[in-house]
DNA sequence: CTAGGTGCAAAAGGTTTGCGGTTAA
DNA sequence: TTAACCGCAAACCTTTTGCACCTAG
């Protein structure tokens, strides 16, 4: 059902609903880690070996572009993808490098009370926390401790 | 005095003063803009002919391990240095490329509301806006009338 | 049938690194 | 004096691209 959603999304928009697309998609489903280019490529080969890489980017992009996955980055490491499109946050371990999605509580719906100048447009936001997940930061309490 | 502070913020890192650090320290002083590693090279060039842009890359990792200056990441663009170290979001204009800093109004001190999970420690948010600028915005909407 | 997609390999682009010479403390 | 730093060039790593072949519609 979700590849018979995301067959129609990709048609939608002007794109040929390919086995690899299907792949690449389905790699991200029901998972809510954060894969990078090449955890998906090694996935995906499971079930394609003759995926290149660059195929793999490819789908990716025309995947986000048709706005059925999403694109998450910190800082300048590699691109990571994410299947979860309700609004959320992202949080990311500085120790374990894991990367989480967080919801935003009742009061959150909107990212109120920053000053964009009058006149402006704002289309996305994009909100990242950084820190110790719980795991982390219990090891740190030990070691400290 | 912002090079006196400069001067001694490096050292209390352990880190020598030198020419290239002060040159590019200074090179963000008093602008908001945004500049890339390269603009700052370019900036830094006219002050120090001889600086290489690997100095330049260099001296804004140890500056920004100093807290003096603070990186900005938008999607895998460039890095960007900014040297607004008060607490704000920032702005990418899809048009133009601008980037500008965010103030956050008086009820948005802290981004409450967000459902960490318990035992998680934040150390750092980021908070980013994509659209467009008034400027910009003011041209589509022309374009569109 | 054919425009669009794929695989491959090579290039691009930002950033980092190794090394011999230089300099701040 | 000497450990840290600089300039240079080469390496690195993620991502993009050009091209010949293939395939979904």
């Amino acid at each position: 059902m979700a590849d018979k959603n995301c067959n129609e999304t990709i048609s939608q928009h002007g794109f040929r609903f390919t086995q690899q697309r299907r792949e690449v998609f389905d790699a991200l489903q029901g998972k809510n880690d954060h894969p990078t280019a090449v955890d998906v490529f090694i996935r995906v080969q499971k079930k394609l070996p003759g995926i290149s890489l660059a195929t793999v980017y490819n789908c990716l992009e025309t995947l986000t572009e048709c706005g059925l996955i999403r694109a998450v980055h910190h800082d300048r490491q590699p691109s990571r993808y994410c299947a979860n499109l309700a609004p959320h946050a992202h949080f990311f371990c500085e120790d374990c490098g894991a990367v989480s999605d967080v919801p935003p509580g009742e009061a959150q719906a909107e990212a109120a009370g920053w000053q964009v100048p009058v006149g402006t447009i704002v289309t996305q936001r994009e909100i990242s926390f950084r820190g110790y997940c719980p795991d982390c930061a219990a090891a740190h309490q030990t070691l400290l401790s």
